[in-house]
RNA sequence: CGGGGUGUAGCGCAGUCCGGUUAGCGCGCCACGUUCGGGACGUGGAGGUCGGAAGUUCGAAUCUUCUCACCCCGACCA
């Protein structure tokens, strides 16, 4: 195995592939487009689950789950969802060595058989509103994969609620879209734009898609989630209706949104570099770790007291760590490798130090090194962790403002998205004429913004006036 | 599906053009010893149906035909 990764600079393409594998968040399977997300890389995943599981739970959503398996024909029930679908299908024809009266499909996304679902347990005002999460799996039979970012089979989580107004289910939309801004913002330190996806880009019979899209290390916006009004569209599909409180018959307005092990793979494009993985500690399975270092027995005896007093200091304060005590490997092995993991902070103690009472600490974001009494340690660590967790998010802001340029002609645009960077402007134009650009640049617009840096302007391409302002960007 | 590439030890590769005893190298792995503060070293060792099938030949990793798989770039997508 070769030491380092491709440098960022010569294949971003390549420095991502080699992270993830030489940090073991994921390995290729022996199925084509399908990986297996190693214990470090479903260590990340958990942390995001927790995080999300709580805050849905806050948010008044409970927990369900719907069959892998859905009869063929519900996809068909709804036509703009089909019609986004059906080309990456998998579809189960055979079951128990006979051929199936009805081919089933494997999920790609949950709607229709929740839908199936709901008009059975839907019949009152008083069902209303119903708001259910499933954490799942999925498969969408896509033409190229990419670790963690695209792969035939993925994890998520899938809300799907139903309501009895349409601003109601708007505002739940919203509200799911800004639990998945918080997310990424402070637990996975990234920041993102906040918008409305336009027609060309929502989700495959939604009414309107909100997304949240991030700047990765390549100056490539990646949609790091997804929240959709979904009008009555299912519920006409599958023929949820509820009696009003004034005896009349409805339609129930949904949302349905959600977020994947894609965010793993943001988070390596977002903070990683040449070295390796950086985690923020949030997010972090081992937010410290501790390197011992010792030469014989009596080194040993020394340098374990320290260690278990900062173990002992760490489970006091819930902080999550690992002691490497491998005696296979070198210190400076060890260095390496906890750099490639990306753990925030390293904490070394040799003889030196244990006579000295005292530790070296080692930021992984900043590579800053130095000495400090074990004391001042403990006291500190905490708040070092959380300044670390807050100068990733700002180095990340920091990056994705300098990338982001305010352009008003097409020229200008095109010269943005050819050095790499998110381009903003107000638009004011048509599906055809996004479709020209993303012909012609390759960039596309990844969302209107909710909150425009300016109340109004002209349209880059039509140059008539308007309010919508929207970020151009090539994509993942 | 279009374009490009690769299949030889766990990983990365050489050997293939121009067929010839026992198929090599680096890393990793195992044992022992010396090491241990930025990817340690020595000695010994284990590990291969050369992607698969058929053919040519006295003889095939190497030539021919067919086939399978995977990777990269595009179109599609969270």
């Amino acid at each position: 195995m070769s030491k380092g990764v491709t440098p960022r600079s010569k294949d971003y393409s390549k420095w991502y592939t080699d992270v993830v594998q030489k940090a073991e968040l994921a390995d290729y399977s022996p199925v084509k487009g399908c990986m297996v997300i190693r214990p470090y890389g479903y260590a990340l995943w958990e942390q995001i689950r927790d995080f999300l599981d709580k805050k849905f739970k806050e948010t008044g959503h409970v927990n369900a789950y719907f069959p892998m398996l859905i009869p063929e024909s519900f996809l068909q029930k709804e036509a703009e969802h089909v019609k986004g679908f059906a080309p990456e299908l998998a579809v189960v024809t055979h079951g128990g060595g006979k051929k199936l009266e009805e081919p089933l499909v494997i999920r790609p996304t949950s709607e229709t058989i929740i839908w199936a679902m709901y008009k059975k347990w839907i019949n009152s005002y008083r069902d209303l509103p119903l708001l259910i999460n499933q954490w799942a799996n999925v498969v969408r039979w896509e033409m190229r994969t990419r670790l963690f970012l695209r792969t035939t089979e993925f994890l998520w989580q899938e809300g799907h609620t139903a309501h009895a107004t349409a601003q109601e289910a708007e505002e739940e939309a919203h509200r799911m879209i800004h639990v998945y801004q918080q997310l990424c913002e402070e637990v996975l330190a990234i920041p993102v734009y906040v918008g409305k996806k336009t027609d060309n880009e929502k989700f495959a019979g939604a009414e309107n898609t909100y997304t949240i899209e991030a700047m990765m290390g390549d100056k490539r916006a990646l949609q790091a989630g997804t929240s959709h009004y979904l009008g009555q569209n299912f519920a006409k599909a599958f023929d949820v209706k509820f009696q009003s409180e004034e005896n009349t018959l409805e339609y129930v307005y949904a949302s349905s949104w959600g977020v994947s092990t894609r965010l793993v793979g943001a988070v390596v494009m977002a903070h990683g570099d040449d070295q390796g993985l950086i985690l923020p500690p949030q997010i972090a399975p081992y937010q410290c770790v501790i390197v011992p270092i010792y030469k014989n027995n009596t080194q040993k005896e020394k340098v374990f007291s320290c260690v278990q007093t900062l173990e002992k200091a760490f489970k006091e304060q819930h902080i999550r760590y690992f002691t490497d005590n491998r005696e296979t490997v070198s210190a400076g092995f060890k260095f390496n490798d906890w750099e490639m993991k990306g753990v925030p902070l390293r904490v070394e103690i040799g003889p030196k130090d244990a006579d000295k009472n005292g530790v070296i600490c080692v930021r992984r974001d900043t590579g800053e090194k130095y000495f400090q009494s074990i004391d001042s340690f403990i006291a500190s660590c905490k708040n070092t962790l959380k300044d670390i967790q807050d100068s990733i998010f700002q180095s990340r802001l920091t990056f994705r403002e300098n990338n982001t340029f305010d352009v008003s002609t097409y020229d200008e645009l095109k010269t943005v998205i050819d050095n790499g960077g998110f381009a903003r402007t107000f638009w004011a134009g048509t599906s055809e004429m996004e479709n020209q650009i993303q012909e012609e640049t390759k960039a596309t617009i990844r969302c209107i913004l909710f909150d425009n840096t300016e109340e109004s302007g002209h349209c880059v391409i039509t140059g008539k006036p308007s309010i919508t302002q929207v970020i151009f960007a090539k994509a993942y």
